[in-house]
DNA sequence: ATGGTGGCGCGGCCA
């Protein structure tokens, strides 16, 4: 058994903010209302020269982070020290920056951003399937040295039927489509749980909406931002819930975030 | 309906 963890108390959060840049504002005020403990942005679409380290310590958080120009981008912004920071899955060579993991108070926490797969069927759709596998094991390694574990991001799978507002219209569907919840389902058997599902939830919750069709109004959204915890950890949930206030706000991402509470 | 909206960056890609 490893030690008990540091910190005692922890929230997490999780937010796809697509583009740090236009949504800095937003990303500061949600960490001065929700006051997570660490919070892991995905999309951030910044080259690390950019990464604006001083307005985040200023609201009192450190940052480490790996990004690109224009496309990807992870950051992980925490009250506490960050340690043992890596930028890669490992298995390949991928300028695309989808992972991030660091040690917060006694936690491993892996930010992903998983790709997007475009259609099922194509060249995308095929990366999103082997990064996926390459995933599982990365997870796996990880989990053998860390049994206090989480695993978070924009994974852009939705779980099942109950986490998309019209499941006949998905199915099929690149984001819901069998062979991506099965590799969703392939990870989640490692040991980790959906914590969200955890907690009573009102029904159609979701954390991603298209921006086209008026989709966020009419709740035409699907449930792709998860936050999966190792056994130990998932033991220590107290809550877990979408906070859907960010995607009303002026000029939104197209996700909103989610945030569990650890005892 | 191969549309639609938004970000990046200034044309076309990506989501």
């Amino acid at each position: 058994m490893q030690a008990a963890p540091a910190g005692g108390s922890v929230r997490i959060a999780t937010w796809n903010v697509n583009s740090l840049k236009v949504r800095l504002a937003q990303v500061l005020q949600f960490a001065a209302s929700a006051s997570p403990d660490v919070l892991a942005l995905q999309e951030t679409k910044l080259t690390d020269d950019r990464f604006p380290v001083a307005e985040i310590e200023a609201a009192g958080y450190r940052a480490v982070f790996s990004g690109q120009k224009t496309y990807n981008g992870v950051a992980l912004l925490a009250r506490e020290e960050l340690q043992g920071v890596t930028t890669e899955l490992p298995g390949a060579p991928d300028p695309q920056r989808r992972w991030l993991a660091a040690t917060v108070s006694g936690v491993r926490i892996i930010d992903v951003y998983v790709p997007n797969g475009e259609s099922v069927g194509s060249e995308k759709y095929a990366y999103k399937l082997g990064w996926m596998e390459r995933l599982r094991e990365a997870i796996a390694a990880e989990l053998a040295r860390h049994p206090q574990l989480v695993v978070l991001g924009d994974f852009n799978v939705a779980p099942e039927a109950r986490d998309v507002h019209d499941p006949k219209e998905w199915e099929g569907q690149v984001l819901f489509s069998e062979p991506e919840r099965e590799a969703l389902r392939r990870i989640v058997a490692l040991g980790l749980h959906d914590v969200f599902r955890r907690f009573e939830q009102p029904e159609k919750e979701f954390s991603w909406w298209d921006y086209r069709m008026n989709a966020f109004k009419r709740n035409r959204g699907l449930r792709i931002d998860l936050i999966l915890a190792s056994d130990a950890l998932a033991a220590r949930c107290t809550a877990c819930h979408i906070d859907k206030q960010p995607r009303r706000q002026e000029r939104p991402s197209d996700h909103t975030p989610v945030i569990a509470d650890f005892a």
